[in-house]
RNA sequence: GGGCCGGUAGCUCAGUGGUAGAGCAACGGACUUUUAAUCCGUGGGUCGAGGGUUCGAGCCCCUCCCGGCUCACCA
């Protein structure tokens, strides 16, 4: 864990002070540059190629933090870093004055610092900015991590996470590439006609999802409230509205433990599409998926851990009975019951709890055997009824709906169905669900009342996604934990 | 919650019972094209916390805290 070091505090607080007895204010308000770090350098080259000791005359003011110092005697060179990059500056005292280059002696790593000069190429080949005036654009009075080495400690880098970016190019990356695909997604979805929306995050009971929530109080109606697991029910009530495309890209949050696939809050994309069922969400999420990863990464190959993953359209589709079968050689279609199923998995030396549902069973085997497979793109095809209380049946076989997954890289990335739109075996599939959860499945979805009462109106057939972002993340970044693509992850409180 | 691994200077890490170390960073000095600058010198530590064993504990034992991986739980 990093720790506050009074000694530099001290240290860098007599230097911020020495500053203002000099009439320098070291927090200005806004300064003014001409060029980016690379931009300069482009600037450069363009003019006057890489020819080492070149000499231009093109002046640039630039910005950034200090992220080294070689102090010389009568020159020195530093390193300024802007969001574009790295700037060598070099100052030298018969050009800087003496006043002005002796203060470079109170200069800290981390402090940021605005500078111009005109650019010339070192002998040893570098463009460079010869400082003719600086300014001190923020002091730091805390030094940064190592130069070299960086961060390494995985609990300073996600509880400081400003260290851990500032120290490392490939984590300011990741969180770049996590940015550009959620407006690659965006644009996608606009492009298809989809409105984007917001639905209540606090909310008077939370569903849309089988997991258990946070609970919260709100003061003011003296009542205790949910975070949302889900957007789905919000959602689906807009499709009842008249909204025909809707969508919403925001966090959800589940009250469950944490691991490398898991954060309890998480950001999910939930789209919905009235007249569509899920075939049409299939092509739609390969579609999208690739378009994304094309955009972000420019091409659809890339490499995820020592696989290499191709995510051009179309991908591979199996039903989830078949791809049991084959990895696991259980038919679960062929169990009809809780009892058999278990039976059958118990012969396999399988641990499974007795208190465990039919549907429980299935997602067992489906995770156990099936999903670690599925490292190149996938999408598994319909799922037991006891599973999905929310989606549509099929209309060949009773005890299956119309949803599928979709999995890459050994992962979940996509859950999808037609929506179911009967009202009436909406509210018994609740209350089947109300069974199990007296039955003690704290994860059982409860009844919605006003959620019916939205489908008793009418609700158009429909085809739903739900994906989750911080996998697609941690694919399209090639990182094995989901802690990797947020920037602040959860961790226990520190005292 | 179980198992395994880790926590030593601001950072990166050595140190397996006998005076707490190195590199970077910091401080002082030399150096006008360096770039992990170089050279000389200096300061810096409740060794995660608490207890125990021992003449003596960073090291051995116990408890606890925090983190990582993993299993379980968990979409």
């Amino acid at each position: 864990m990093a720790e506050r070091n009074e000694e530099f505090y001290q240290q860098r607080l007599a230097k911020l002070q020495r500053l203002r007895e000099q009439g320098i204010d070291p927090y200005p308000a806004r300064f003014q540059r001409t060029h980016l770090a690379a931009e300069a350098v482009a600037l450069f080259q363009a003019a006057h190629g890489d020819t080492p000791g070149a000499h231009g005359d093109e002046t640039v003011t630039v910005a950034g933090r200090v992220t080294a110092l070689r102090l010389m005697g009568r020159a020195a060179f530093l390193d300024l870093r802007d969001i574009s990059g790295r700037l060598q500056a070099y100052c030298r005292v018969d050009r800087l004055g003496e006043v002005a280059y002796q203060r470079l002696h109170d200069l800290d790593l981390g402090d940021f610092l605005g500078v111009t000069g005109a650019l010339f190429r070192t002998r040893t080949g570098e463009v460079t900015v010869e400082v003719h005036q600086y300014v001190m654009l923020g002091k730091s009075l805390q030094p940064p991590p190592e130069k070299w080495h960086g961060l390494t400690d995985v609990e300073t880098r996600y509880r400081h996470r400003y260290l851990d970016l500032m120290s490392s190019e490939e984590v300011r990356q990741t969180f770049a590439v996590r940015s550009r695909i959620v407006s690659a997604m965006r644009r996608f979805l606009d492009a298809r006609g989809f409105l984007e929306v917001e639905t209540p995050m606090l909310q008077p009971q939370a569903g849309g999802a089988l997991a258990r929530p946070f609970v919260t109080h709100y003061n003011a109606l003296g009542q205790d409230f949910f975070l949302r697991i889900a957007t789905e029910l919000h959602l689906k009530r807009l499709l009842v509205g008249g909204f025909e495309r809707v969508y919403e890209i925001g966090r959800i949050f589940r009250n469950e433990g944490v691991s490398t696939k898991h954060n309890p809050e998480f950001t999910t994309l939930e789209s919905y599409q009235a007249y569509a069922d899920y075939q049409d969400v299939m092509a739609m999420v390969e579609e999208m998926v690739a378009h994304i990863v094309q955009e972000v990464l420019g091409a659809t190959q890339f490499q995820y851990r020592d696989r290499t993953l191709d995510l051009t359209p179309p991908w591979r589709r199996i039903t989830l009975r078949d791809a049991i079968l084959e990895h696991s050689g259980i038919d679960y279609l062929a169990h009809p019951d809780a009892e058999s199923l278990r039976a059958a998995m118990q012969v396999r030396e399988m641990k499974v709890a007795p208190t465990l549902g039919y549907g429980k069973l299935v997602d067992e085997l489906l995770s156990t055997f099936v999903e670690p497979q599925l490292v190149q793109p996938t999408f598994l095809l319909d799922y037991p009824v006891e599973l999905s209380p929310l989606a549509k049946r099929k209309a060949e076989d009773s005890r299956l709906v119309e949803r599928f997954e979709g999995f890459a890289g050994g992962m979940e990335i996509a859950n999808a169905f037609s929506e179911l739109n009967d009202p009436v075996e909406q509210r018994a599939r609740f209350a089947h669900q109300a069974q199990l959860h007296a039955e003690g499945d704290e994860e059982a979805e409860l009844p919605d009342e006003d959620f019916i009462f939205a489908l008793e109106h009418g609700m158009p057939p429909a085809g739903g996604l739900g994906m989750g972002i911080d996998r697609l993340a941690m694919l399209l970044t090639d990182n094995p934990s989901i802690r990797e693509v947020i920037l602040f992850p959860q961790l226990r409180r520190k005292e």
